[in-house]
DNA sequence: ATAACTAATTAGCAATGCTATATATCACTT
DNA sequence: AAGTGATATATAGCATTGCTAATTAGTTAT
């Protein structure tokens, strides 16, 4: 969901990701691997959540791999925000209830 | 987390925590299977988080193990706590950025 | 030439979640 | 006594996932 909210945003490629989410993730996704993001990225366009187009290398480095949001991406990003929530709620349900005797 | 949650605030057993996640589990909770949950409690008893013992079968079924937390599963849950603080303020961090241009 | 940065790829392992099934006990009905 | 349903635990087996680690390759600067 992460990776979609990136890409939604604006067109990215995997080595901008793990280096926004080295700069800007905190705590949680401050130490993002290529190991872990790349591998996500091939899962999310085999299930054809985004696409991609390759783009020749222009300053730095090598060709860059552009990827953008499919409009199933867009409808799978709006239910994922959705589970988020939701899991989120029923998570501090028992936490909350929790806290009174442990905190 | 949850499953220590659930410990920390009672004595109790898998049976028992399976029904109480189908009653009041929520949309993400309510669904879960005796092979999801024992498995979590073996592990999290075999990492010294909890510890069991057993009890007769009293009026229905058969013997109950009966959970709670030892002292190192109640800093654990302490930890994750923490942890999920800190995990669900990161991923709002992406999320509202995104919220702007996708909702 | 080489170091440093940019960029993508993939092998391989361990952890995890879930489906599905098996086992056993007890209470109640037929 | 046989069967049903509720209680209760256990586990085989599969697919998914996350991460470590290493490889490849192009560009820029020293």
């Amino acid at each position: 969901m992460v990776l979609l909210c990136l890409i939604a945003q604006h067109e990215t490629y995997g080595y901008e990701i793990i280096s926004q989410l080295n700069t800007t993730g905190g705590k949680i996704f401050g130490n993002a691997k290529e190991g872990t993001i790349y591998p996500i990225l091939y899962r999310l366009e085999a299930a054809g959540y985004i696409q991609s187009r390759l783009a020749s290398s222009t300053l730095n480095g090598g060709s860059k791999k552009y990827y953008n949001l499919t409009e199933s991406g867009h409808l799978m990003l709006q239910e994922l925000l959705v589970f988020w929530n939701d899991f989120v709620g029923c998570v501090n349900n028992f936490v909350a209830s929790t806290k009174k005797n442990e905190v």
